[in-house]
DNA sequence: CACAAACTTTTTGTCGACAATAGAGTTAAC
DNA sequence: GTTAACTCTATTGTCGACAAAAAGTTTGTG
């Protein structure tokens, strides 16, 4: 679930601290997350919309327009492109707006180097804690994701992909990785929409399978390696060295 | 720089994209900026104030209340505290307010996991990228550091040691793990104040020394062993076993 | 005296309006 | 024909006011 909306009910210490609501009422009332759950659906919305591929990086999101596609004040729109932006998926130019973002092939790389030192590891903590129910939520969305590849549904796949790092970290029970990986991950989709190769199809189909395998057979060295080719395959399939920053005109009509 | 707005002057491919502005003028007007630091400022005064745990995890933020105190509107506190939310610095409770974060024993020991990989990877890229630029800066923190403990400025001492840790992540050029490290350093500051035994004190004063040296030095292995002995002293100085979550009051009181 | 219910106060969530600025288009001058 | 300055429009930034909800207070009852 992308939109935290943090209403933790585990509050640790809070008898030590007299200005935290005492009496915590167990489970939360349950009527406010209808209220709550506006802003997440249209975050969300706007989160899917780029992870597939159908708001493309540059494009601009204008508030009123988004104000009125979703049929609600600028305020709410507002509060979610700075989530958003937040989270590096726009870019936010003062006094100019909200534009999907645009890493830089630096930043692309940056982000799969971090992605090879964490996932790894993510693998290794998985395999620790590894239980049936792991197992089977992974091979759920294996189906997931080779259903869309039946459909040839590209966008579907792009962002399942994606959302298969995601469901590894996040089963490997670290919040502070999962978090990162999470980034690391969208903005993955915006590289791959950048920077791929038209000929390369960005994921082979069974790398993903392989891990999961390995995974059941609590095989982590097999797993750590499977992981690493796969990301590497997958930078491999880019173009990062060309197009930097600014093409030079002159240089191209030279003579 | 915390307040990171994204003023971003290179856009790399932005002539394929016909809604993005053409005429890059080089650097921004800086007028803008002015008005921009405003919301940055605020931001920063909070954000170094719970880093010197001058405000304790749990207290509330009121939004009138801050507006006063720093004489802007609601809605620009608002804005403000929903960037502390992502960052996890605060916690925002749906319809009663935000409150300084009180990160759980689990979530402390994520962190420092988390910190633990990152880390060390951190040593080698800045060893392999390193100048005498950036040791120059390294050095001239450490002087800030070692001069806030001769005035025996605990506050100081806290900001500036997790600032340390950031340091070594920026000048290691990785962008998306400076990132990370830069959320798990603060949220080690909030988890520093909740469970240290009060006994110890958190960092020894001549580790991040060490550090340098070894950096300095070149000697990866040796400034990754340093760094993950640094770590481990940090977190053996906690005590996170501690308070689970709720008090059993009636446990306490049983017989 | 304790507990519960109703009321009051405080605080957050939401919205629409106004001011300021950037970008586009237009006009004029060279 | 190209460039420069100016105007105009569209969009963002900012604010104050209103509505809704929670916390705190008071009152009444067992």
């Amino acid at each position: 679930m992308p939109g935290d909306s943090r209403v933790d009910t585990s509050s640790p210490l809070s008898h030590l601290n007299p200005t935290m609501p005492r009496t915590a009422k167990s489970a939360l009332p349950a009527a406010r997350l209808e209220r709550e759950k506006a802003n997440d659906e249209i975050y969300e919305k706007i989160y899917i919309a780029i992870l597939e591929h159908r708001l493309h990086p540059g494009t601009k999101l204008g508030e009123d327009r988004l104000a009125s596609i979703f049929d609600v004040s600028r305020a709410r729109v507002r509060e979610v492109l700075a989530r958003l932006a937040h989270e590096q998926i726009v870019d936010l130019f003062p006094q100019r707006g909200a534009f999907v973002a645009k890493p830089t092939p630096e930043q692309a790389m940056d982000v799969f180097e971090a992605r090879r030192l964490i996932e790894p590891a993510v693998m290794r903590r998985l395999i620790t804690t590894l239980t049936p129910d792991k197992i089977a939520r992974l091979r759920q969305h294996q189906e997931l994701e080779q259903d869309a590849r039946r459909r040839d549904d590209r966008r579907a796949v792009v962002r399942l992909s994606g959302e298969f790092h995601q469901l590894l970290a996040e089963l490997a029970g670290n919040s502070a990785l999962a978090r990162s990986l999470r980034e690391l991950s969208t903005l993955t989709c915006l590289i791959i929409f950048l920077y791929d190769a038209p000929t390369a199809i960005s994921c082979r189909a069974d790398e993903h399978s392989d891990i999961i395998e390995a995974i059941s057979k609590r095989n982590s060295h097999l797993a750590e390696k499977l992981m690493l080719e796969h990301l590497d395959h997958i930078e491999k399939s880019l173009s990062l060295d060309t197009s930097p920053v600014e093409i030079d005109l002159e240089a191209v009509f030279r003579d």
